[in-house]
DNA sequence: TCAATTGCTGAACGGTGTGTAGTAGCTGAA
DNA sequence: TTCAGCTACTACACACCGTTCAGCAATTGA
């Protein structure tokens, strides 16, 4: 892979030099500063320069809001992973709060990867990071399926309580997701990758709410309110309530 | 209030034009064709003159947002006052319905209201539309005010269930919210103020993902998902579930 | 040693928001 | 009716943006 003509290693260090720039530009003084122009004149080059390693500015800024989801991910993963595979109450709000703390820390790569990332961009078709984000919502679906035993009593369709209203069917998803859910999960019902992206909704809600200024001027303790709406999914999935603030 | 001095009369009809001009180039061109000279040049007149009606590009912007979020309000109260004030299901799922199928139809409305509006826009400290904020966060008071029956037994201080996890106080929350809910709902706890937050959350998650382009690539029918979701809602509030689709 | 390739510069083009000087026209009182 | 004063507007300038391109200098491989 790293066929390292010198070269081509100085040309792929440089690459992630631009990348690394802009993303300190990013928090250092927001959005409206992430310019060719201002990378540039960091590095001691010229705008065009940049032209020789990413065909246009949302070609760099695609890459660039892969790496923060990529980032983003291996973040969530690892905080999940320390906790005993079984655990799938832990496990959820290990998910949920290391996403919000991430999102509040990181407001920049929060608009990044979920929002209007920076004046002007226009996301490639399929999304900017098609990668990562499957691997959010594979995650998602794994956390469900470990409550999916809670959910459903042998012989039972339809999960308890009111979680499911409308069948779900695989072709409802896109075939991605689909046939990775199907691979890794074999038994589990399409019904279940539909509350996945719910989960993922209810996780989103707040998170979007607060990093977009909204709840901040209403609500003193934004991280309260959070904790309580996820213990509130935890319960709500019938796995037990999650134990005191770590 | 309008004092008709022909002059008056002139100026504001030009003001509310500019604004017009703008939403009709935000809904044709995307968030990228809001410039003061596009405006102008549709108008017959030059960018600098709209500086005579708004300090800057931003206070344009500022009275666009709180216009479109007022709209959005108008439509979503005009919803839930068309079913009786006892239909606490109703009024919720209408709330909820009305809320996401006009994001779905105006994404850059959307946009506009609760993420990055237009390309560099900073908003005022505040938040560009304090008053239609402040119907909706107390529009859900209200509806969670109505449920708040089917989650207390007489006697009981914590709503049933795992609603609650920790204390709220009247404090927690924004001073303009608290006074209105303090005066508008006697005795109502200040936990139903918190519920009422996290209701908004929950509304806003699943359509904040979908408006930017996630759900779409992962869902066929965001719909589905949604009104699953809000039935799950319904029925977590301890109301009655919502009858079939209309 | 030398031709070919590569990486970068510097200028240019058309676009943006924002100020400012000057002008044309409307308003209201003499 | 006349005319001073004010207002709304234009025209222009400035600094910045993304993008392109001809040309130059350094590196490379033979």
């Amino acid at each position: 892979m790293t066929e390292g003509s010198r070269r081509e290693r100085l040309r792929a260090e440089t690459a992630r030099e631009i990348k690394e720039t802009a993303l300190a530009l990013l928090s250092e003084g927001g959005p409206g500063a992430v310019t060719l122009r201002a990378i540039a004149r960091r590095m001691g080059m010229t705008a065009g320069a940049i032209y020789g390693y990413y065909a246009t500015r949302d070609d760099l800024l695609t890459a660039l809001i892969d790496d923060v989801y990529t980032a983003l991910m291996d973040e969530i993963e690892q905080a999940c992973d320390a906790l005993p595979a079984d655990d799938a109450s832990g496990r959820l709000l290990a998910w949920a709060e290391t996403f919000r703390r991430w999102s509040v820390a990181n407001p920049e790569g929060f608009r990044l990867v979920y929002g209007e990332p920076v004046p002007g961009y226009r996301p490639p078709p399929g999304g900017p990071a098609p990668g990562a984000e499957r691997r959010a919502c594979a995650g998602l679906v794994t956390l469900v399926a470990a409550a999916w035993p809670y959910l459903t009593s042998p012989g039972e369709v339809s999960p308890k309580g009111s979680q499911e209203i409308s069948p779900y069917e695989w072709s409802d998803f896109g075939p991605g997701l689909a046939d990775e859910v199907r691979a890794s999960h074999p038994g589990l019902p399409p019904s279940a990758v539909a509350l996945a992206l719910r989960v993922w909704g209810r996780m989103h809600g707040l998170v979007a709410l607060e990093v977009h200024g909204h709840l901040r001027v209403q609500a003193r303790h934004p991280d309260k309110l959070y904790r309580d709406e996820i213990c509130d999914l935890v319960t709500s999935l019938g796995l037990p309530a999650p134990g005191p603030r770590p």
